[in-house]
DNA sequence: GTCTATATACAGATAGAC
DNA sequence: GTCTATCTGTATATAGAC
């Protein structure tokens, strides 16, 4: 199995960068080394080596997130959840892109991957929204808020920052101060009391 | 100039929901009803309609918005400039999801084409810069922001709320309570003083 | 300007030797 | 398991009639 996974590991680059369509698998097997024909030993078709090959690159979504707040604050735990999804997406930037692409393409024949992206997503904007509900429970957030609604803006404001990352420029770069100004603003509307404004 | 225009619009239409690589001129000639050698005659290349329908449906997007925002306060002016620029991706939808794909996967042999989007998304961006200093000189915003980075969230959080639309079903739809909940979050960002709170 | 017919290239996929 | 050689379909692009 040493063929397979170069195989797998170049297709999932060249998916990535480049779109199933665009990507042939003469090139799929330039870059893995082998002859085409191996590619079909391996897998069924093209299109099984797509959905194995994004299996593979979605996996380290499911990254357990929740051990990592215990003991946190509600808004330090948000504070980290902003953190650590910038972070995964640095660090996955290939896998993000992709799936990205698939969102606002309507790519068809793979709903399912797409399902589960999706599914990831509302898991973590739920995350957050109990963060938010447990923050107004304890009186450290505003009671007014609508722990849904502004959960829902905070993941919309972490993908917009992720956009806005892909069109100003080079990708893997640091999280800029983009993430820094969301943090502020999220102290500013979330916390009951101001802050001490250690800033200026 | 009949069959053209119906040759663009079709490979407008197609390039958009489809991509450029998965869509094939046969195709492009079947919904114009026209010949794929027609094609041929009105244009180069493949690569050359291409290029001639997204610059075609690009056009839109050099709206002069200046003047819809004259006599409004800051406030005022930055919440025109949210609806304005939800209004705008509702009604571009199809070139925006291309647009984004674009920057979401870098796709080559179009990067003026891509230059001339960001261009327009940073005059925007300094729109918005522009009003939230004006706001702060007024006295009707917080003397502590700074407007750049204000104004690049601000953009970002558009981004984002308008990516959620993609993720999370049917696009053509309203604005939804996320547009509602960013504006709200504005004014308790934003303002100086806070608001008369007429919501709850 | 618009068509039919065709050239040429390359894609995904198979056959079969090793 | 891995290869070379090949089949088959379809894509872009051209030739030439009308």
């Amino acid at each position: 199995m040493e063929a397979r996974l170069k195989i797998l590991t170049s297709a999932t680059k060249l998916f990535t960068t480049q779109g199933f369509a665009k990507t042939s698998l003469a090139q799929v097997a330039k870059e893995a080394h082998v002859s085409k024909a191996l590619i079909f030993w391996h897998f069924e078709s093209k299109d099984d080596l797509f959905r194995t090959a994004l299996k593979t690159s979605l996996e380290p979504f499911s990254i357990d997130v929740v051990e990592l707040l215990d003991g946190l604050d509600p808004m330090a735990q948000i504070q980290k959840l902003v953190d650590l999804y910038y972070e995964f997406v640095s660090q996955n930037i290939y896998s993000v892109r992709f799936l990205l692409s698939l969102v606002v393409r309507e790519e068809k024949n793979l709903d399912d991957l797409l399902e589960r992206t999706i599914e990831l997503h509302r898991i973590y904007c739920n995350m957050i929204a109990d963060i938010v509900q447990t923050g107004c429970e304890q009186g450290a957030f505003r009671a007014t808020l609508v722990a849904e609604t502004e959960a829902a803006l905070i993941m919309a404001t972490l993908n917009g920052v992720l956009v806005q990352g892909f069109l100003d420029g080079t990708e893997p770069r640091d999280p800029g101060p983009l993430l820094d100004q969301l943090k502020r603003s999220l102290r500013e509307r979330l916390l009951a009391a101001p802050p001490p404004l250690a800033d200026a």
